[in-house]
DNA sequence: GAGTGGTCTAGACCACATT
DNA sequence: ATGTGGTCTAGACCACTCG
């Protein structure tokens, strides 16, 4: 299992700081004539260490080092951009797209919705030293908001709820899965179709409103764990 | 991008119905000739469905179609059985060894504990209907515990806290992360080097003791997910 | 013993990123 | 324009599983 090797050797090179985090790996041509193996199996060995979070891909880019992972606690849940600060990273949100629309299966679900309910979804890219590393889909029940300014539209869930002035807001449930991206979760993050993530969702309610708004991040997952303190 | 179109064939297969969960699909050469390919292109699409949960790999036993997941939720923190039970799914754990020794440097870490500190250590496999799923490694701090029987050691480590009267044991912290599987995790759990897998650390801890307990649960991503309710 | 999955080779073409 | 990564072909051998 040649494979098995070529990854420790890569491995032991950024482990042992030769290869600096956020840095670029030679071409898979060069790597494989290094190795002396075929782009194949070199592929082999770049897949396991990306599945381990060493490396990352970047679509046609290239293989980079990945930078020590993000900690999302849900007990104190905090919002993407201070989660970014905890960790000295410079986050940045961008907004994709926002609408009123009718709520799918997905969103129904998660807030327990009746047909036909209309929600505002906005859909947002979260980006670590401009490299785009997470995809979240915001949805709110628009009853519940007196007013939305566009600028607060690229700001995080939690954020723009705390602007509403409604009491009690807390998390009222959330959940981790591993997750592969689809077409165009891959396209927005750079990466490509199937690569592993992970994704977390969550849902805020308040004792008044019950559930009234909910997000689902879509995480590279070199990027971000999850646990206490 | 032939292999999505491969994965989305074999994936309407399961959604379906026509392929039922626990079943396997037909050899790797067969399904390559039905959709006229080669068995590397082949393996991608599978890999795909693979990242997805919705199929596994079994080494040299060829892919199955996954059950359900199991939803770890860590608000109630059930232990292994009773996280089958609540799923109607037939649960056993097995012990794979024990011993007591000097502690390592994840189970200091995860403790707190000074250098030389003696651990009692188990592992354990969680099997699914036949199916190994999950190797755990429980971590004990020896003087916390009366007196533990043989037959206690593939009982959960909750559980076997619980056995031992001391007051008021919670979870204390814990941690999710995407990882995947090694050498050794690989065989006890028929998956192959390097396959995706997800890791719940737990840490237990009472008001008199403080932390005492930890676990490492490594589990087959396509049998769990992480959440509330 | 037959068939299977695990691993590997040695190419190829294309679309895209970068220069 | 060059080189890169993404995708694909058409084989091969071995060790293992299973009947």
């Amino acid at each position: 299992m040649q494979y098995i090797k070529i990854r420790d050797a890569i491995a032991e090179q950024v482990n042992s700081g030769t290869l600096e985090a956020g840095s670029k790996l030679p071409s898979e041509r060069k790597l494989a004539d290094t190795f002396r193996t075929t782009r194949v199996t070199l592929r082999e060995a770049l897949s396991l260490l990306e599945a381990d979070g060493i490396i990352y891909r970047e679509d046609r880019r290239g293989w980079f080092i990945s930078q020590r992972p993000l900690k999302y606690t849900p007990d104190s849940d905090p919002d993407q951009l201070t989660l970014c600060e905890l960790s000295s990273r410079d986050g940045k949100i961008a907004l994709l797209k926002h609408a009123t629309l009718m709520a799918d299966k997905s969103a129904a679900l998660l807030l327990g919705l009746p047909p036909f309910s209309e929600v505002i979804k906005t859909e947002q890219i979260l980006s670590l030293e401009g490299r785009p590393v997470a995809r979240t889909v915001n949805i709110i029940m628009p009853e519940r908001l007196t007013m939305i300014e566009d600028e607060q539209l690229n700001l995080p869930l939690k954020t723009l709820i705390a602007s509403q002035c409604i009491p009690d807001v807390s998390l009222h449930s959330y959940r981790v899965c591993v997750a592969s991206l689809d077409t165009d979760h891959a396209a927005s993050l750079r990466s490509s179709v199937g690569s592993m993530a992970l994704l977390i969702e969550k849902v805020y309610a308040s004792p008044q409103h019950g559930k009234f708004a909910a997000s689902k991040e879509m995480w590279r997952h070199d990027v971000i764990e999850v646990g206490t303190h």
